[in-house]
DNA sequence: CATGTTCATCGCAATTCACCGATTAATTCG
DNA sequence: CGAATTAATCGGTGAATTGCGATGAACATG
């Protein structure tokens, strides 16, 4: 994954509200679960709901399903599973990167 | 690990420069790393660079170290673990979260 | 076909972000 | 003490983000 990628996916992480939307969808899975019920959920106008959900959608961590008059979210797992090793990664990358050495001095 | 906390440090790692100096301290822990060497290693004015450091300054991911005229900055590999771990604990809690069901109906 | 429901999208205001050049504080050294 | 170096901070600009209410498209239903 490039750079750019886990820097957007980190941005849509980067406001609590999206974390509330996608522990809601989590807590939601089986249900019907449209925007009105993420909505309901928040204290929150509709149409800012439904602007988070889109960064979320641009993200590629929710999937959108229409479904009659309303659509139904859901989390996507294989994209989830993607980040959190893509993120490990980055965490290993970042430590201790040395070139070559030995050990720690003390 | 608050959910704005994590939203915070999100925010802080959602910015490809910042994982470029992530990166870039990662790969020269050992040597002097101060901001000049950031800085000679972006396309980005000096001011700009500092910037940025701050936001990784304030997020906790990295650590100033004042050393005569400059400054030696390098990773907090403290907090890199902790954010791994809120972070994996993050993705465990959006993979099905439902409240108990027996198994999925097909 | 008219009505109601759901929700994405369109302005719009306020705030924050990213970037820059210029300035200033701290420190070393002649 | 004066000059140089380093880097944080200030002020400004343009773009993006966050929030809202209002509008409009898509669909179900009487």
């Amino acid at each position: 994954m490039q750079d750019d990628d886990i820097a957007n996916i980190m941005r849509a992480l980067g406001h609590p509200v999206r974390l509330n939307i996608l522990r809601f969808l989590a807590s939601q899975q089986q249900r019907e679960c449209c925007c009105g019920d993420v909505t309901e959920s928040l204290p929150l106008a509709q149409s800012t709901v439904s602007q988070h959900i889109k960064v979320l959608l641009d993200a590629g961590l929710i999937e959108r399903k229409p479904h009659g008059t309303r659509n139904r979210y859901m989390i996507r797992h294989d994209r989830l599973a993607e980040i959190g090793t893509a993120f490990g990664g980055l965490l290993d990358g970042l430590n201790f990167q040395a070139p070559h050495k030995e050990a720690e001095p003390a």
